[in-house]
DNA sequence: GCCGTTTTCGGCCCGACTGTTTTCAGTCG
């Protein structure tokens, strides 16, 4: 049974929550949690590491106590400790302060003096209004756990950053129009451009903070005022989405939007480095004693520092201030460097515009060209290609590129690996064209093992340029269609993509941005090259490209790591195999 | 429990808001 590094940062966060309801000393309990984060952000599995006898101390936040965890979990796929915590502390209680309001102690409370357990409890107690009998809790806090109790919902609380976007956009229009405003910003992860944003969080200047935020709380989306101060307010808006604003001075627009834009490891780490310097950050700026010495800009406040601006997408805390510090942060692919789409549909198969729609709109993106990338025969869902209609396309390819100057319309076929590794339309057609694209749509589930095999398999067909939504996964809390990555060993897929002269895609489509950022910085510390495509299936999905190009940023990805930032010439021959 | 060109011991990020209490603990980001 393989453990994965998001079961050893389960683990060490489960042992973390429950030392915290304990009373627990709170670095002791933060040790567990920077651990579990250290883990889940890293792009080896620890797993390998242990099996290679690789010494885990060397990661950040990872002593000799949690090393030795963590090796009894890869080999064990469990904890002792956990089971003996376990036995004082119910697991169930960690449930609980999933629960707006409730934290540690709060939770400890009332398993101590009402006997409460699960959130079933929680709201049996809640009923009989026995929660306002506790010391400390009264009858607010009481219709506050049953408020959220009714609207909790079983499903992970995050939005798709595409969907966060259409939100936060007519929001910032309405706040930059409220007198007496001077900047406004989103910061938090959707500045950092990560997959799914938790809550949107914006920051805004101007001397009458009051003011603004009772302007912010009458906004025409605003559900529910959750808390409403001087400086700060939560609201609730359609969607559920929860926007916080928080209103500083302009001279300190610098220091809040770094301190708001996170990450709280990467903050954690910056404040430390103050510290080391006698100094001090907070959101109102660089302190040194009580004089301000930065925080108007962020670009001040790393220069203060010796460091280069580092942009929000790197602030993980993943090597970024080290880097920085030593002048090797990488210059990041922006949207401008792509040159071309590797992935699209056409009426031709489940598209929405033809042929001559999809060019025209890649042309007004000032890109130099366009993979024409339809569906083969296997993917039941839609009309794919066969031999025939393939050949017949590629004839009407060639004959629309006689009509383009500086355009050029690739011929391609998103061919379908099948379950067995083997492609479904033969060798002889897919030699013909300009590009292929490889992908999994059925038999997802096939174990690790398999799996593998099977991508490798279609990988060693020569035909084969780029392996598309590698893992298969679609994101999004509200995403019907919304599915898991496919188990796969990752690393060897890569080593082998790079092996054998083809390259991985991000899928630029919000709902998957597969390969994630974290899969991203594995292929660039593997050297692997990607491709960013949005199989698009409209003209208007073409700008997905954008998410895609956020993703390969956060991956730490160059334009030269990217293939479809070169002309066609370099790209053709960098797709000889 | 982690970590160290100040330290192997003694630190460990910091402030706003709420609710309950009456001077502040708990939660959150």
């Amino acid at each position: 049974m393989p453990v994965y590094n998001r079961d050893v940062a389960r683990i060490l966060d489960q042992v973390a929550d429950l030392l915290e309801i304990e009373g627990a000393d709170s670095f002791r309990v933060r040790a567990y949690r920077n651990a579990a984060q250290s883990i889940s952000t890293m792009s080896r599995e620890v797993a390998t590491m242990v099996d290679e006898g690789e010494d885990l101390t060397e990661i950040r936040g990872i002593g000799e106590s949690i090393a030795e965890k963590i090796e009894e979990i890869v080999k064990t796929g469990d904890l002792g400790q956990l089971a003996q915590i376990e036995e004082r502390t119910p697991a169930e209680l960690t449930e609980l302060l999933d629960l707006p309001g409730l934290g540690p102690k709060r939770v400890q409370t009332l398993h101590e003096e009402l006997g409460i357990e699960t959130l079933d409890d929680l709201r049996d107690a809640a009923e009989r209004n026995r929660i306002r009998t506790v010391s400390g809790l009264g009858d607010r806090t009481e219709a506050r756990i049953a408020r959220e109790l009714e609207q909790r919902h079983d499903e992970e609380r995050r939005t798709r950053i595409d969907v966060a976007e259409e939100i936060v956009t007519p929001l910032l229009d309405y706040l930059c129009g409220i007198e007496g405003v001077e900047q406004v910003a989103v910061a938090g992860s959707y500045r950092r451009r990560q997959e799914t944003v938790g809550d949107l969080d914006l920051l805004a200047t101007g001397a009458d903070g009051e003011q603004i935020i009772r302007h912010f709380t009458e906004y025409e989306d605003v559900r529910e005022v959750i808390s409403q101060g001087k400086t700060r307010s939560t609201v609730r808006l359609r969607l559920d989405m929860q926007v916080d604003l928080r209103v500083v001075a302009d001279e300190s627009y610098g220091a809040a939007l770094l301190y708001f834009t996170g990450s709280k490891a990467h903050g954690i780490a910056l404040r430390n480095m103050a510290l080391d310097e006698g100094l001090k950050i907070n959101e109102y700026g660089v302190f040194r004693d009580d004089e301000r010495i930065a925080g108007a800009t962020e670009e001040q406040i790393y220069d203060l520092f010796d460091l280069p601006y580092i942009v929000p997408e790197l602030r993980e805390n993943r090597g970024e201030l080290e880097a920085a510090a030593e002048g090797k942060l990488p210059e990041l692919v922006t949207v401008d460097d792509i040159r071309g789409d590797l992935q699209i549909h056409t009426t031709a198969s489940d598209g929405k515009n033809t042929l001559e729609e999809m060019a025209a709109a890649a042309q007004e993106r000032g890109y130099a060209y366009l993979a024409v990338t339809d569906h083969s025969p296997h993917v039941s869902v839609t009309q794919g290609l066969d031999a025939e209609a393939l050949a017949r396309r590629i004839d009407e390819i060639q004959e629309l590129n006689e009509s383009f100057n500086d355009f050029r319309l690739l011929t391609g076929i998103e061919v379908d690996i099948l379950k067995d590794g083997s492609l479904d339309l033969p060798d002889d057609i897919l030699k013909r064209l300009d590009i292929v694209v490889a992908a999994v749509h059925s038999a997802f589930n096939l174990d690790r093992e398999e799996q593998t095999e099977r991508i490798l398999r279609a990988l060693d067909n020569p035909t084969v340029h780029i392996l598309v939504h590698p893992t298969g996964r679609r994101i999004g809390e509200r995403n019907p269609r919304k599915r898991p990555p496919a188990e796969m060993d990752m690393e060897r897929v890569m080593e082998a993509a790079k092996e054998r002269g083809c390259f991985l895609e991000i899928n630029a489509s919000p709902s998957r941005l597969d390969l994630s950022d974290a899969y991203a910085k594995m292929a660039g510390e593997i050297g692997l090259k990607l491709a960013i495509s949005t199989d698009a299936h409209s003209t208007t999905e073409l700008d997905f490209i954008r998410y895609g190009v956020d993703q390969a940023r956060r991956g730490w990805f160059g334009p030269d790591g990217i293939v479809n930032t070169r002309s066609w010439s370099d790209l053709k021959a960098l797709l000889k195999r």
